[in-house]
RNA sequence: GGGCCGUUAGCUCAGUCGGUAGAGCAUCUGACUUUUAAUCAGGUGGUCACAGGUUCGAUCCCUGUACGGCCCA
């Protein structure tokens, strides 16, 4: 613990002798009114009439600004719902509470107040008070009332003083409670069902990722922590829950960056009797009905959410590269040839598809601003997803790409269970031969599929970068409650 | 993992071509009964992230460490 600076050491002496009063900690006061409720219901009328119809209220809240003048005061009080100025005068007080009290209340204290509504002279609502209660002493002094708290570390390991302090902050958070409510609703109206499948796994599977282990002592076996929830989703499928949809946390053993935190928050649905194209629709609609289908501003740049456009992977690479051509695309080595030339990290070992992926990366995905489905990705590098009818080293897959980043990633669904086997047991050699992210073999999720799981359609969508993109956030930590960071040595012990 | 940048009062930031640091807000004292970044007068407040090195002397120069930011993998 830092050593106290003189604005706290005063804060916990006012404490010491609150105590020395009665209960320091008291919840017995009942606030009848909220102030944005209040600004609702009377702002913007005049005194007059206000005055008449005396309206008394009760509020509770912090004290966030005090202007004292001698015998009276304003103040600004901060609840859930927003603020309410607040006049305080000697003579409005029970005896001794203005000098006893008010005067000794600091900045960040939470308080109970009662009174009288009335409109300033400069056209403020406020109330009148007759009534103050300190309710609980707040021993840190808030940052500065203009800047408010800036320096992003400080935002983020003290989430709370964030809140307190910054107005945008909590509109973001109440922005993404209402984004997740409306992505609910709209899988709710179309006849999915929500559900929850498991965060422990004794199999992790669904992407390709490294997972968390940790241990179970009663059981003494080994769990992972799920990288996505899509084979438990799809065994539900195959249980006739024919739509269902989770939101929920995935957790993957990756770096930190301003778009990967370890733990995030994942959407994914699965439809039976759908297919890829059907999901894109699906994808479009779910945009549009979050964005209203209009241009929205991202980071300085303006994203058309009007038109949705659909390329392959092939064509995308065909279109940013002009020296590639379809020939150069098959063949491995001429391919290899041309992703080193383009400055792609491609291994001796990587196949046709692992490198039209590794090139897309590099050269297309950046490119892709307005709302781009990429489709057609290599069987690969999709190792659960259907094979094209039309071409089996393709994939019935998409992703959708907004702003330069992976926002979605769906497909038809791989239901053959002889054909998913083989792609396990090719995973598995990846995983043999040291590939950290490769999947696992999962003989559980074979045999529901052997049951019969229906033809489906599936898919992914990364919640906070959808967040991101709608409330124009730089960082995934901006729009996390409490991000992963390393712990401060100043906050190590007691 | 690599490169670059940052860390100074509770907060937002200046600054010292190496000689022990300033502003605004906050806080304290005084004045003030319609203010709202209240105003006026006067104060307090600092291990200059941490540890070494160079130097008569380091917040400043050098090295390392911690944490963070941006870019790359």
């Amino acid at each position: 613990m830092k050593p106290q600076n003189e604005q706290e050491a005063r804060r916990r002496r006012k404490l010491a002798a609150w105590r020395g009063t009665g209960d320091a900690y008291p919840n017995d006061f009942r606030p009848t009114h909220l102030a944005g409720d209040l600004h609702l219901d009377h702002g913007g009328g005049d005194n007059a009439a206000l005055e008449k119809a005396a309206v008394t209220v009760k509020l509770a809240g912090r004290l966030m600004a005090r202007r004292a003048m001698g015998k009276a005061a304003f103040a600004h009080l901060q609840d859930c719902s927003g603020r309410m100025q607040l006049f305080i005068r000697r003579q409005d007080l029970p005896g001794g509470d203005y000098d006893g009290l008010f005067k000794d209340l600091d900045i960040g204290d939470i308080i109970g107040v009662g009174g009288v509504l009335f409109v300033t002279k400069t056209g403020e609502l406020s109330v009148r008070v007759n009534q103050l209660r300190l309710l609980v002493k707040s021993l840190h002094p808030l940052p500065e009332k203009f800047h408010g708290l800036s320096d992003a570390e400080t935002r983020h390991r003290r989430r709370y003083v964030d809140l307190i302090i910054n107005r945008s902050t909590r509109e973001l958070f109440r922005r993404r409670s209402a984004i997740v409510e409306q992505v609910r609703r709209f899988f709710l109206r179309r006849g999915f069902l929500e559900v929850e499948t498991p965060m422990m796994q004794a199999i992790p599977g669904g992407a390709l990722a490294r997972p968390f282990v940790t241990h179970h002592n009663a059981l003494d076996m080994p769990l992972y922590l799920r990288v996505a929830p899509e084979l438990y989703l799809k065994r539900l499928v195959a249980g006739g829950f024919e739509r269902v949809f989770e939101i929920n946390r995935n957790f993957r053993n990756e770096g930190v960056s301003a778009r990967h935190n370890p733990e995030f928050t994942m959407l994914e649905f699965y439809q039976a009797y759908a297919d890829y194209r059907d999901l894109m629709d699906l994808s479009e609609e779910l945009l549009r009905d979050l964005t209203g289908g209009k241009t929205l501003r991202y980071q300085g740049r303006d994203i058309d959410f009007t038109s949705f456009e659909r390329m392959t992977l092939a064509e995308s690479l065909l279109h940013h590269n002009r020296e590639l051509n379809e020939k150069i695309l098959g063949d491995a080595e001429q391919l290899r040839a041309a992703a080193r030339r383009l400055g792609v990290d491609a291994g001796d070992g990587d196949g046709i598809g692992v490198l039209q992926e590794k090139l897309f990366e590099k050269t297309v995905e950046h490119e892709l601003q307005n709302p781009t489905f990429i489709t057609a990705f290599p069987v690969e590098v999709s190792p659960l997803s259907r094979r094209s009818d039309s071409d089996p080293a393709l994939s019935d897959r998409f992703e959708l790409f907004i702003a330069g980043h992976e926002v979605a990633n769906g497909f038809s669904e791989l239901n053959d269970p002889e054909d998913q086997a083989e792609r396990f047991r090719r995973q598995a050699e990846h995983k043999d031969a040291g590939d950290a992210e490769a999947m696992h073999y999962d003989a559980d999720y074979i045999r529901a599929l052997e049951y019969g799981m229906p033809p489906a359609a599936g898919e992914g969508i990364g919640m906070d970068r959808l967040v991101m993109l709608l409330t124009d956030a730089a960082s995934i930590r901006d729009v996390l409650l409490f991000p992963l960071l390393r712990p401060s040595a100043a906050d190590a012990g007691s």
